[in-house]
DNA sequence: CGATTACTTGAAACATATCAAGATTCGTGG
DNA sequence: CCACGAATCTTGATATGTTTCAAGTAATCG
């Protein structure tokens, strides 16, 4: 396994890893999913670099020219737009097996910044390359198609609760999609490590850093979750989902 | 022209009128853009029923089974989901040229409710079907995915607007947003008519009816715009836009 | 034309933002 | 490995904007 590693402030750093989907443990939560053998290998032919971007480095910012998806292999990424004033709004948390850059499709520019919150490593998928791809094999179309509807579903899941909920809520609803996307993972449901900053979180919700740190205080008192600075372990997670229930017309997030 | 009307209060009349995006004037806002005449015979072929839902009627309720897509041919929707206790989010307003129904796709099933604010028309379009062709016609499959991106991209400006602004602020971004959207169909960008109600704006942006309708009356005060009970007249654009120019990273909404 | 729905406006209540200060943690270079 | 400076977090007091409650008016539908 050949590995050039460019070491550069602000460039990812690019290995000539031999990637495989059809090995990848990753498979069910991302493109491959629901693919027969045969057609693995032929997304494993188009998916052949891997890139690694270290904490506090972009995979990619906003304004720049569209060429490639990026699959997570492993790590934790934000994606966030800058007003003309300087502050910056969180769009959105990306784990592994999630696809980052759906968004430029429209423009063929980046609409956002992809910023890695610790050392990742994603799969680039040459868009181009994708599209002829899906051409001949419908269950990768399909999938795609989920995939961009997913985004879709849980961007309206945001606007639902950044118009509708109040702060605990909100917070609320927060920790319990990273408990769910962790479970699905393979990790715990019930305790995590958060890797954004309070004000990342603020953002990503639409509260300030000192409400969301109120509320973690709060939520904590009440017995609901322990927070000791990034470690979160929620503690009963029935009253916690029960803070939603009337909120949620579905699963929230 | 044969013509079989059912009327109903509930499920939205059945035209077989015949369809031809080969001589739609909303081709380039819609799924046709970009295809040569060769390829949008094809697309007259799979889009062969029209639907006419009147005001109120919905064209599709969420929790149903999905299998197509609906182009707006005239008229004007929101799309809304139900929270447990009977309140309503509003998720979009839709008008012609428009694609609704991609969040269905996720999941087989309608994530949200789609109901028509006045008489309208739509161009069914089978999903499984569009799948098919777009395999066959790269043009179409690209002009599809940025429709699904423009989505998603359109989403994260409304978290944006939802998680930055105040309220002032959210109208105006609300205004000028179906201004444009009036101009790239032909029509007024500085005088409409609201076919939805200060609740459902307010639902749509995360305020309540009360506050849409104080903050029609102050940007009414303050020379922005004229408000006669649905009829909006934008009286100085360029002050109504530079209320937004500090949180606008591009163009909001 | 009467009843229902939609809209406007005011006053008080409430939630979150802002400002401020201190404590803790993190990253970096010596 | 330690120390220092910067960044992050917590908590309190006050300010602000939006919601809630309430009442009255206007418009729409049958």
């Amino acid at each position: 396994m050949s590995e050039a590693v460019v070491k550069d402030n602000q460039k990812p750093v690019l290995h000539a890893l031999k990637l495989a989907c059809s090995n990848c443990s990753l498979a069910e939560l991302c493109l491959p999913f629901g693919l027969p053998d045969a057609d693995l290998s032929q997304l494993d032919l188009l998916i052949d670099q891997r890139r690694s971007v270290r904490r506090g480095e972009h995979l990619y910012q906003a304004g720049t020219h569209f060429e490639s998806l990026y699959a997570i292999r492993r790590g934790f990424f934000k994606t966030h737009a800058l007003t003309e004033d300087g502050r910056e709004q969180v769009t959105g948390f990306h784990m592994t097996g999630e696809i980052m850059g759906v968004d430029a499709i429209s423009t063929d520019i980046h609409a956002c910044h992809a910023t890695a919150l610790e050392d990742s490593e994603v799969c680039e998928i040459p868009f181009t390359r994708l599209e002829n791809l899906i051409r001949e094999i419908p269950a990768l179309q399909r999938q795609f198609h989920r995939i961009m509807s997913r985004e879709i579903v849980r961007d309206q899941s945001v606007m639902m609760l950044l118009g509708n909920m109040r702060a605990e809520e909100r917070v609320a609803a927060f920790l319990l999609n990273l408990s769910q996307r962790n479970a699905a993972r393979g990790y715990s449901a019930s305790g995590f490590h958060l890797r954004m900053t309070r004000e990342e979180i603020g953002s990503f919700m639409g509260l300030k850093l000192e409400t969301v740190s109120r509320t973690f205080s709060k939520l904590q008192d009440e017995g609901y979750i322990t927070v000791d600075k990034k470690r979160v372990d929620i503690i009963d997670m029935e009253r916690l989902k029960a803070l939603l229930s009337h909120c949620s017309p579905r699963n929230v997030l």
